[in-house]
DNA sequence: TTCAATGCAAATCTTTTGCAATGGG
DNA sequence: CCCATTGCAAAAGATTTGCATTGAA
């Protein structure tokens, strides 16, 4: 077992180090400095999977580096976007979140309002019936956002989770 | 010129007495109760049209009754949302704009990023599809969000919006 | 009469910003 | 050395909430 967690370690920490001087480049090329703060930052954030909010990423940050805050994880954060690298969501709940870019090439959300889970999917035929729709709008599509928003529970899905918790 | 405004306005006072009605069967359906500063915020949001934020409504809403304050505009908010008769939505900028449904059956969003202009759109196809692709992942839609962002620039909306501005 | 609704101000929550101190290039 | 970056705290902006007062049923 400890053998399996190194080899998925080291798969995360070369995927870690890929992003992290993509991130590099990005802030040398705007001719900005690197800080150590920064490669904390990009590191922890790279390393976490999912739609991670500011709140959480700050949290895992201040492990590192206790002294930390929000405004330089806010700041670093604004540059992950502008670098491309990261995309920013906002679910509903009035608190934005970020993801990875690139995990997975693109793909759009399905939120299950019975347990909060978030899947993931994504199909080329509506990636094409968009770019129909926009066509014929005279628009020229940049990005996109689906979300689908329902329940998961005809699978169990939902209920296992729930009892899950309930056990807990 | 008057008269047609008379006969717009007929048509839109139709729309709105009826919304309101719906409104006040929902809150009565719920035990709660019926008040002048409700009435008065449900007629006036219905009397706007496109995707409506706090702020544009306090701002009318008090035209009609300047002691409404901020509190009162956002609880009958959500309890219009609540009701099903209108539709919270957040595009970015981190507001909410709300929107009332049924003015088109369901649309989606092109916002575009150039000169913020936000379109409305549907298409059957889109939702067949959508519905296809729960169905395969075992979910079921409530409710769903498709937002394309991108540039309107082709068909010239861009531009002359911009040199309106500018001339300006 | 009773209890929900209102209006105001204060509180909260997320995000941004000003500024003195720090540290990369 | 110079100027971008940091950390802190304060500010800002959107939304919610506590509470005394008002008003609908």
């Amino acid at each position: 077992m400890a053998v399996v967690e190194n080899k998925a370690q080291q798969v995360d920490e070369q995927f870690v180090k890929d992003k992290e001087t993509g991130f590099l480049e990005f802030i040398q090329a705007k001719g900005l400095k690197t800080t150590r703060q920064r490669s904390t930052i990009v590191q922890v954030f790279f390393r976490l999977r999912g739609h991670i909010s500011v709140e959480e990423l700050l949290r895992e940050v201040k492990k590192v580096n206790p002294r930390i805050g929000y405004a330089t994880v806010y700041r670093t954060l604004h540059l992950l976007v502008e670098s491309g690298l990261v995309e920013e969501r906002r679910f509903g709940d009035g608190l934005a979140r970020y993801e990875g870019r690139n995990e997975v090439e693109h793909h759009d959300h399905m939120i299950c309002l019975e347990c909060g889970k978030i899947r993931e999917f994504s199909n080329p035929k509506l990636l094409e019936l968009q770019k129909q729709l926009a066509v014929e709008n005279g628009f020229k599509i940049f990005r996109h956002r689906l979300e689908l928003y329902g329940s998961c529970e005809d699978i169990g899905e939902c209920k296992r989770t729930q009892e899950m918790v309930n056990e807990a």
